[in-house]
DNA sequence: GTTTTTTTTGAATGAACGTTCAAAATGTTA
DNA sequence: TAACATTTTGAACGTTCATTCAAAAAAAAC
């Protein structure tokens, strides 16, 4: 006997199967939104992109707008997930976050560097669109409460807040700095100079100290 | 008898006059792309802006990319314009340099907070118009030249490099950052957190020290 | 195998887009 | 005032936009 699992039911006893990927579509749109902003993609590089029919595209997304709040959440908490990797596969909290830095220049190296998409979903969208706004707000206080929440686990609560302030500020500044093409000549270095407390050798700040 | 100035001389002689002033057109148009962006912003919403009908648009711009240019360099010289009066009228170049930044973060308190016009073009035109992306990389270039040269005055060449990237960088992460509701309780405390040197109290970068 | 349900198709829609240009208006010259 | 030069006008152009929906196809149910 099958285990009456909602989805799984659906699909195997009323359901059609669908002939395309949700996932692997979201994915063909954030890459087409995310280099070419919301008003500069049109439906028709949409279909394109993601070999769907217009009929098929709007029954399952309702509308451009509709495909865009999707691709932008998933993109989220691909960033989210992300950082969380890099802070585990780190010898230590500074080191990961040393790291997260340094990979965000070196992503800005190659051929088709796009930023970040929620930062151009900001900036486009600013005077624009409100839902889709919120959507974006929300998820920059979700990315910096996680950074937040990464400090405390070596900073004192009031020093994390700050932290991860200026942490968010820093990496607005990378996304943008990036598209000029002359990065500075030691981005390690660069990047210590600008957060001393990443280089975690002095414990004037450690926490509760 | 007239001076044979140029300008004043075709006027009176030659030329018809024009009701529309082209200074005040452009700031109209600055500010109607600055908020919508490039595609965002329909012609329809450019001639109601300025008040102008199509054909006149067109006879003096050639096309709304043609009006976009000469938009955007204007801004950029007002940009520059802007910083060096700030320095003009400081006790201090580096007094100058932290009222700018403090300045940036007053600036987003406004109602229509719209970043920065650079910016917003870079972001939103990567992936689209060369001919617009050029002049915003070239003006990027000017603006960091330019806290260059302001820093050489204090610091050595190499450290003024090095302090105008840096920088250029927190620059943008405001303008970015500042669309966040929360702004850090004291501005002054948390700009001088991250760039330390513009305290001026230690005696270490001083020019050719 | 027939019925029922769901998905796909893709031509068609009306609206909005950036742009044009002949005609009218305006200002200048003689 | 007549002839000329320049600017303004605004209806109209062809294109592209996001979106729709009746019909066809496909899968599931019985």
């Amino acid at each position: 006997m099958l285990l009456n699992i909602p989805v799984l039911n659906k699909v195997m006893s009323v359901m059609a199967i669908k002939k395309f990927d949700v996932d692997v579509v979201l994915e063909q749109a954030i890459n087409t939104f995310w280099q070419y902003g919301y008003h500069g993609t049109s439906m028709q590089q949409l279909l394109q992109a993601t070999g769907l029919r217009p009929g098929s595209l709007y029954r399952e997304f309702e509308s451009k707008e509709g495909l865009y709040l999707l691709a932008l959440s998933r993109y989220a908490a691909a960033t989210i997930t992300t950082v969380n990797t890099r802070i585990q596969g780190s010898s230590s909290v500074l080191d990961g976050i040393k790291w997260i830095l340094v990979d965000l220049f070196e992503e800005a190296k190659a051929k088709n560097y796009c930023g970040c998409f929620l930062v151009k979903t900001q900036l486009e969208l600013s005077a624009h669109n409100e839902s889709i706004l919120t959507n974006v707000s929300e998820e920059f206080a979700k990315i910096e409460a996680n950074y937040c929440a990464i400090l405390k686990t070596i900073f004192s609560p009031e020093i994390s807040l700050q932290y991860a302030k200026q942490l968010m500020l820093i990496i607005f500044g990378i996304r943008v700095y990036s598209y000029q093409s002359e990065q500075p000549e030691d981005v390690e270095e660069f990047i210590l100079s600008i957060l001393p407390w990443l280089k975690g050798d002095s414990n004037h700040n450690i926490k509760q100290g």
